[in-house]
RNA sequence: GGAGAGGUGGCCGAGUGGUCGAAGGCAGCCGCCUGCUAAGCGGUUGUGGGGGUAACACCCCACCCAGGGUUCGAAUCCCUGCCUCUCCGCCA
């Protein structure tokens, strides 16, 4: 969320800065609700102090009991005024506030601009795609004879869009989790293992709501949502809460399942691991001061990297440009791991600093030191990696031409073999 | 699922319709005192919004779990929700 304050004071930039990301500011509309609401908070708060006043007065009069006739009689004009302006104030106030949440982020100046990811910009790329002296498969195929993943059991007990995992599938995801839990709790990330099922101003704490309902999984009773990602409850464990200077930065990392309905995107990656409604990944998520976020971006999508480079999977690393930023964040970088199945490299970690946005949203705030008033923190977050993704690289690029799977070295202690056959 | 109790400032805890942003204690900070420490004494210590200032100061409004209601006036009364605790039942 925007600060309300600064886009009133700063029209013209912001709707510079969102026209990048395409998408329109309707100012004019903005600042008639904004500026109704102001005068009418003014208006509200004479009333108030004029109540505050003479109910004062009232209750010394009654102390002494003295005659309050003429007290009461202005009072029950001012009470009824002010009902009726309260109710139009707070209309006002939750208009605005719907307008703001449903406003994106500002994207950060080092962001390049374009339209969409055709102007993503490559930064840079690590390791070299494999030869292979054979044709290299899918990892549906690569998992079907192995008996891996079973897709058509899956469809059967939930749907489209499920895996089950069997045997060294099962044990693979499960070594993967704890390899990459290690990799960054080494690294100085605490552990989280957070509730996968949230409330709705959680959804709202990070961006999610109130604009992406249709991309999520709704419990319906008690009104509750599945996560799409572990960023939702981890961030929000410092919804409304003000932190101490001295506890910055903090670092979390969660393994959690993820759950996304996928809608709109029918027909793409129809087969196989890529695109499941239900897949597990372990999170990674920073609360910063400000004027540290962006090192802290470098640094947090040098811990994805890290993954990558000790499984020995080639990637590269690419900037997503205006265009193709998410609603919530002011710049990221994509990892793309390389697929020889698929002969391209495909997203499998995205890392972005929000800096102030969802904490202005959630309420995190944190005191400065010897300093008055307080500050939001920035948020950042990045997959470390998608699990189902990375399962998928390492059975198309450790592929061999008899069926089989080598396992990466440093996955060996957990999986406790060295080769899937 | 049934029965009951409760949610007040960083923490403990009083208040039960008017003078309450809220007694008292602890903790923190600043002074005084003391050879040092402790004790003692005095002062001070929340958040958001609006106004104000060069910047402070200062003024106003709101906040006693959240949202509604009653009332001239609500921390206090009523309703709903959330959360916590106790007992019973059930259960991984």
């Amino acid at each position: 969320m925007l600060d309300a304050r600064y886009v009133r004071e700063n029209v013209e930039s912001v709707r510079n800065a969102l026209k990048k990301r395409g998408y329109e500011f309707p100012l004019v509309e903005f600042l008639a609700i904004d500026g109704k609401r102001i005068s009418l908070l003014k208006e509200v708060e004479e009333l108030r102090n004029r109540r505050n006043i003479v109910s004062e007065e009232i209750g010394k009069l009654k102390g002494q009991r003295a005659d309050t006739t003429a007290q009461l009689a202005e009072m029950k004009g001012v009470s009824d005024r002010l009902k009726e302006l309260d109710e139009r104030l707070h209309d006002l106030e939750s208009e605005t506030k719907t307008f703001l949440l449903t406003i994106p982020n500002i994207p950060h100046e080092s962001v390049p601009v374009g339209s969409d990811e055709n102007a993503n910009k490559e930064i840079r790329k690590w390791g070299c795609p494999r030869q292979f002296d054979f044709e290299p498969l899918n990892h549906w195929d690569i998992a079907e004879p192995l008996d891996i993943i079973d897709f058509d059991r899956a469809a059967k007990i939930s749907g489209a869009r499920f895996a089950i995992m069997k045997g060294m599938g099962a044990r693979l995801e499960r070594a993967l989790m704890n390899f990459m839990l290690d990799t960054h709790t080494a690294k100085g990330y605490k552990e989280i293992f957070p509730p996968i099922i949230v409330n709705r101003d959680s959804m709202t704490g990070t961006g999610q709501l109130p604009k992406f309902e249709a991309e999520l999984f709704r419990v319906a009773d008690p009104e509750f949502y599945l996560i799409p990602t572990a960023e939702v409850p981890v961030t929000n464990i410092f919804r409304n809460e003000i932190l101490k200077e001295e506890d910055l930065p903090v670092y979390f990392t969660a393994y959690t399942p993820c759950f996304r309905r996928e809608a709109g995107s029918y027909g793409k990656d129809t087969r196989g691991l890529i695109r499941q409604h239900q897949f597990n990944k372990v999170e990674l998520v920073k609360f910063v001061k400000p004027e540290e976020s962006y090192d802290e971006l470098e640094e947090l999508t040098g811990n994805a990297e890290e993954i990558l480079q000790k499984l020995d999977l080639p990637y590269r690393v690419v900037i997503l440009c205006t265009g193709d930023l998410g609603f919530s964040s002011a710049k990221t970088y994509d990892i793309e791991v390389w697929l020889p199945g698929q002969n391209r490299y495909r997203e499998i970690s995205s890392c972005s600093n929000f800096e102030d946005f969802q904490a202005r949203r959630a309420g995190i705030r944190f005191k400065r030191e010897g300093k008055k008033g307080t500050e939001f923190v920035h948020t950042l977050n990045g997959s470390g990696l998608a699990i189902g993704r990375t399962l998928v690289a390492i059975l198309e690029n450790y592929q061999q031409r008899d069926g089989s799977v080598i396992v990466p070295e440093v996955l060996r202690p957990y999986a406790g073999t060295d080769l899937i056959r």
